[in-house]
Formats: structure tokens, C-alpha cells, sequence
DNA sequence: CTTAAATTAGAAACAGTTCTAAGATGGCGG
DNA sequence: CCGCCATCTTAGAACTGTTTCTAATTTAAG
């Protein structure tokens, strides 16, 4: 996909959800859309700044709320504590690291048994074992 | 089982593992054996409280790490911050109710699909939904 | 232009956990 | 049964990392 057109549909989506568009909020989507990280505040309030020198913590968070109740990305927690935010809103599995406590998507696949079990409304599998790049 | 015999297999599991054996170990380890609500420190503590009056935090968290090293009880973090610790050590999947938290084991199935992925060392399946309780 | 809404820096709140120094106690050897 | 001493418990302060708040300033968009 074209760099510009990548950067419409982020516009579009801006739009659509009636969220108003600034720089920052543009490069909080744009990551979280481009890379496949699962990036928490910390990494993406470091990230911003690399080019928006100065930016608020208060921003990233602001950002973050506002993009979840638009309903374009979702939040979650894995372990640890900080909170992490996934663009990816198709259903998935996550993978785990091990060792540097990388988490990656895992493309969806049916789990029978699980369905089964009383009053399962979501599930989810958690992989884990260690990442290709620490291997 | 008689309660006596269940206070004698938790005297033998400390006795074995080497730690000393304690009133507020005894209990921990006693209420993690028979409920299995898969408590938080906070939860340990009050409980504690309310037999061995003024018990510390700090002996919850020290009597906890003992046991976790004694391979006694396994300790795992779920979605929200405080670690939860777990004295069924067979491997299971857990159900976490949508309303009130709650977390139950689940008995272990396995999913075929999940060992493919690459470098699985392992896995676990988080249900969710509404617990029988809060139904 | 105007104005409601967003951004800023930094302080403050918050939860979970660890640390400290003083006092108590389990379990062994005698 | 007794006393010793390494180990445990205690209360509360301190610490760590995450998140929210504040009040002043800037900005997006009609």
C-alpha cells in the first residue's frame, strides 16, 4: 500500500470516528497500524518523541483513550503491567517471548474444546516459547 | 479428606521442600489448597487477618516467594497487576468471569493447532465469560 | 477569527511490591 | 525440658512503575 494512501484511510478513520485530528493522535495510529508491536505508553510516548520532540505522557494516554472509545484499536494487558494497544481488530492468538517479553499476533484458529466449557462468551490462546530474533 | 490428614500432607510438603514451618505459611499454603480462587496477595492477607490478627504484607509476599522456590504453588498474572498464585500445579487452562473476576481452573484439554506454531515450549487457553456465580 | 477541544510539563495519586531494623520463634543439640 | 541462634515476623516507610490530574498555552476546524 502507497504511503499516502495508507495515510487517507488513518484520515478517514479519524473521521468516521469523529475524532479530531491532530499530529500526535496521526502517529499513535499510524504506529500502531504499521507495526505489529503491541507497543505500551512508554514505547509509544519514546517513539513520538524521536520526531515530535516534547510530547506529553498526558498526550499518549489522551491519544490512546480516545482512539480505543472510537473503537479503532484495543487495549490489553499481558502479565506484566503496563497496559499494551493492538490496531489489529480481527480476532487472534498472541505469542509471547520468553525472553524479551516480545508479543506478536498469532492468526486466529478455532479451539473446539474451548467452546464446550459452560458459558464461554471469548477466548483467547497465549503461545509461548521464544521469538525468531532471540533464537 | 479428614482435616487432620490434610494438615499432615501440608506439615510433610513443608518438611520435604526444607522450609520451616510457620503458623502464616501453614495457612497460606492451607488456603490455597483448598479454595481454589487462585488468590492475590491482598486477598492472602485479609484472610490471614482475620485469624493471626495483624499479620504483615511482607510475610505474605516472603511466605509466597518460599513456596513458589519450594515448587510448591505457582505464581501467573492475568490481565490486571497483582499476581495470583495457584497451588494446582497440573496443567490447566483458566476461565476468567467477565463481571467479577473471579478465575477457575479449567481442566486441561489440548489444542493440536497450537504446537505448530513454531517454537511453542507452551501454552494456555483463557476463557472468558460469566461465572455460574453472577449469572 | 473564534472557540471548543487538545497539548504541555510536571506534580500528584495510586497500586503493587520491597526494604528496614527490632523483636519473636521454630527446631535442633544438649 | 532448656536454651541457642539462624530464620521468620512485624509495622510501616520507601520504592517502582503506571496512570491521572492541573492549570496554562496552543491548535484544529468551522
Amino acid at each position: 500500500m502507497l504511503k499516502a494512501a495508507a495515510a487517507r484511510k488513518i484520515e478517514e478513520a479519524f473521521e468516521h470516528a469523529g475524532v479530531r485530528r491532530t499530529p500526535q493522535r496521526f502517529f499513535v495510529l499510524e504506529h500502531l497500524l504499521t507495526r505489529p508491536d503491541h507497543a505500551t505508553v512508554e514505547e509509544l510516548w519514546t517513539a513520538l518523541n524521536k520526531r515530535h520532540a516534547r510530547a506529553s505522557r498526558a498526550t499518549v494516554y489522551n491519544t490512546l483513550h480516545a482512539l480505543v472509545q472510537a473503537g479503532l484499536i484495543r487495549e490489553f494487558t499481558l502479565d506484566g503491567k503496563a497496559a499494551r494497544y493492538d490496531a489489529n481488530l480481527e480476532q487472534h492468538h498472541h505469542f509471547v517471548c520468553d525472553r524479551c517479553g516480545a508479543v506478536e499476533d498469532v492468526e486466529w484458529f478455532d479451539v473446539p474444546a474451548a467452546q464446550g466449557a459452560g458459558n464461554v462468551r471469548t477466548y483467547e490462546v497465549i503461545l509461548r516459547g521464544e521469538c525468531s530474533r532471540c533464537r
